[in-house]
RNA sequence: GCGCCUGUAGCUCAAUGGACAGAGCCGCGGACUUCGGAUCCGAAGGUUGGGGGUUCAACUCCCUCCAGGCGCGCCA
């Protein structure tokens, strides 16, 4: 069932090369040229650039050598009806319609599997994304990371490549020590001690929810505990009661983790050491003031970095070689790091350190996402997490719901700044596109249902191609075939918003269809079932598009 | 001071180096006794922050300047 349909763009590519290949030789090699969709439909429905290309090479013009290139090409694809040259030398192609019906009715066998292909080659990536210190609740900047890992690996997968997506707990370190030492104090206030939380401890409410939960659990029998076994438990104790929290969180808001993999571990296997001895082995590390560096300078950096401090502990930076060596050991071709904007600049001596371990190049991929602003009626609401004073993404899902928020985060390119108002994204207008495309999958549904009543049977849908009957149906169906496009671009580019864009202009052609045009016609039913299919196509299409974006497709609004 | 991100219609944003820079919102004017009006149709709206350069072709790439955001720890 999940045959793949081949690529309209790629089909016509394979003709030109072939062509162009015969005519002009080894002029071809390496000609990056394009096919693909037009904008304006006066223009085709694909577009390609090849003679543009090629005029450089073979001293001649676009339009010579264009109709050069036709005139061969000619009938010989068998899905274009006719091809044309227009501007300085664009060859376009315009698409038989019937080959645009059965595209269409393709989509119907393909079902849930529609839009799938392959680039990917089942390359073994791996996304990591949020990984936020489990020393607080999750706020809106992580939801917005959380989104789009979680859609980038969607559309990832649906393109072949083999995806898991990993939280990284940083579950070690003087962050944990500290939230463990204002567990203990927050435990001992509990008990009638008059302590302060101790200098960079974590000043939230949370903490206290958590100690008395543990009071619950253990009454004071932690208060009489070594030092030692104090810091164990409650080190371990908050980090997993906030980690839950966390996980909760995020599983509401339709983003799962295939590994939750812990920063611990890599101490305890030893990995940090093994990482960190590799480094001094192959001569990228020296000593200096009494601490060890890496000089990752060699590779960009501004200036080399601390691998362990002058007190022998290693740094963050330490643990995060080991961790990236530990990826490349699980068998990743190429990892995917998502990172909030305020940690941009560890990228050079992120990507220093991949090449210091001798990882391939391109092994590692980051991703930097700009902050969110939440406005409420354009007022901007302040967030920091050092004061403590943060927007939780829990009250945002509550707000304004899981899909509104997922689709705000999703439907611009993450690197810009993103202005979240609140009270616009719960209005039920084109202010906000999710219901908008929402209202489509409804619609169609509605359709449906409407059809059952009136006994029109399934049976009818099932037609041969006629033709279209208006401009109207042949926008939708075509704009039905760019899916996979679509899909391909977006995860080549890494931008899950452009299954956004896509989704909201595919809902927007069939609302135009659908305000012209009656589909249940108990007197017409070869037109009847016509465009029941044509609505069960979209309503497919509308589907997949969704789910790539973790977003509910509702029968009823 | 250095680095990264951003600058497109009044507002929010599109446009793998391609054709006349496109949508939505706001404002204005309209729509079928019938399948969901959370919809549709129409007109209006631009020196793509400024200036150079590369190219057959620049919103897109390079240089420079301007404006806004973020970052420049033996913190994470």
């Amino acid at each position: 069932m999940s045959q793949m349909s081949r690529l309209i763009t790629d089909v016509i590519k394979e003709s030109l090369q072939k062509v162009v290949k015969e005519q002009y030789g080894n002029l071809f090699e390496e000609l990056l040229f394009t096919v693909e969709p037009t904008r304006d439909k006066a223009h085709g429905d694909f577009a390609s650039n090849i003679a543009f290309l090629l005029s450089k090479k073979a001293r001649k013009s676009p339009r010579e050598i264009a109709n050069h290139i036709v005139s061969i090409l000619n009938q010989s694809i068998g899905h274009i009806a006719t091809i044309e040259i227009a501007g300085g030398g664009f060859i376009n192609f315009f698409l038989k319609d019937q080959i645009i019906y059965s595209f269409m009715q393709d989509i119907y066998q393909e079902k849930d599997e529609y839009g799938s292909v392959q680039v990917g080659n089942n390359e073994k990536m791996q996304v990591e994304f949020v990984s936020v210190n489990p020393t607080g609740p999750l706020h809106v900047g992580h939801g917005k990371c959380a989104a789009f890992g979680d859609a980038l690996a969607r559309v990832l997968k649906k393109a072949g490549f083999t995806v898991e997506k990993e939280y990284y707990i940083n579950d070690a370190g003087r962050q944990i020590d500290l939230l463990g030492l204002t567990l203990e104090c927050r435990y001992k206030q509990l008990f009638g001690e008059e302590i302060e939380i101790p200098e960079g401890g974590y000043k939230g409410d949370y903490m206290i929810d958590i100690a008395q939960d543990l009071k619950k659990e253990k009454g004071d029998t932690l208060l009489s505990l070594s030092k030692e076994e104090k810091t164990e438990i409650f080190n371990s104790y908050a980090v997993s009661k906030i980690l839950q929290s966390i996980q909760k969180d995020l599983s509401d808001f339709q983003v799962n983790f295939d590994v939750w993999f812990s920063e611990k571990t890599l101490y305890q296997n030893h990995e940090v050491e093994k990482a960190l001895n590799q480094l001094i082995k192959q001569g990228f590390t020296y000593e200096k003031d009494g601490a060890l560096w890496l000089k990752t300078q060699q590779w960009g950096d501004d200036k080399d970095r601390v691998l362990v401090r002058e007190n022998g502990s290693p740094t963050y930076f330490a643990s995060d070689i080991a961790y990236h060596f530990n990826k490349w050991q699980r068998g990743f071709e190429r990892v995917i790091d998502i990172w909030g904007a305020d940690h941009h600049g560890y990228i050079p001596r992120m990507k220093a350190a991949v090449n210091a371990l001798g990882l391939k190049k391109d092994f590692l991929e980051i991703f930097i996402v700009q902050f969110v602003t939440l406005l409420r009626n354009g007022q901007p609401e302040r967030m920091s997490t050092r004061q403590g004073e943060f927007v939780p993404l829990r009250n945002l899902i509550d707000e304004v719901g899981v899909d509104v928020a997922r689709y705000y985060f999703l439907m611009r390119d993450p690197a810009t700044h993103l202005e979240f108002d609140i009270e616009q994204a719960k209005k039920t207008s084109m202010d906000n596109p999710v219901y908008y495309v929402q209202y489509a999958y409804a619609r169609i549904s509605s359709v449906f249902r409407e059809m059952e009543k009136k006994n029109l049977s399934n049976k009818d849908i099932e037609r041969k191609y006629e033709s279209f009957h208006n401009e109207q149906e042949k926008l939708l169906a075509k704009n039905l075939i760019y899916f996979p496009e679509v899909v391909k671009r977006s995860a080549l580019a890494r931008q899950p918003y452009m299954i956004c864009n896509y989704v909201t202009d595919l809902a927007g052609s069939f609302h135009t269809f659908y305000n012209n045009n009656r589909i249940l016609d108990e007197d017409n039913l070869e037109l009847t079932a016509f465009r029941l299919n044509l609505c069960r196509a979209t309503r497919q299409v509308l589907k997949n598009a969704l789910d790539l974006l973790g977003i509910s497709a509702p029968e009823t609004m």
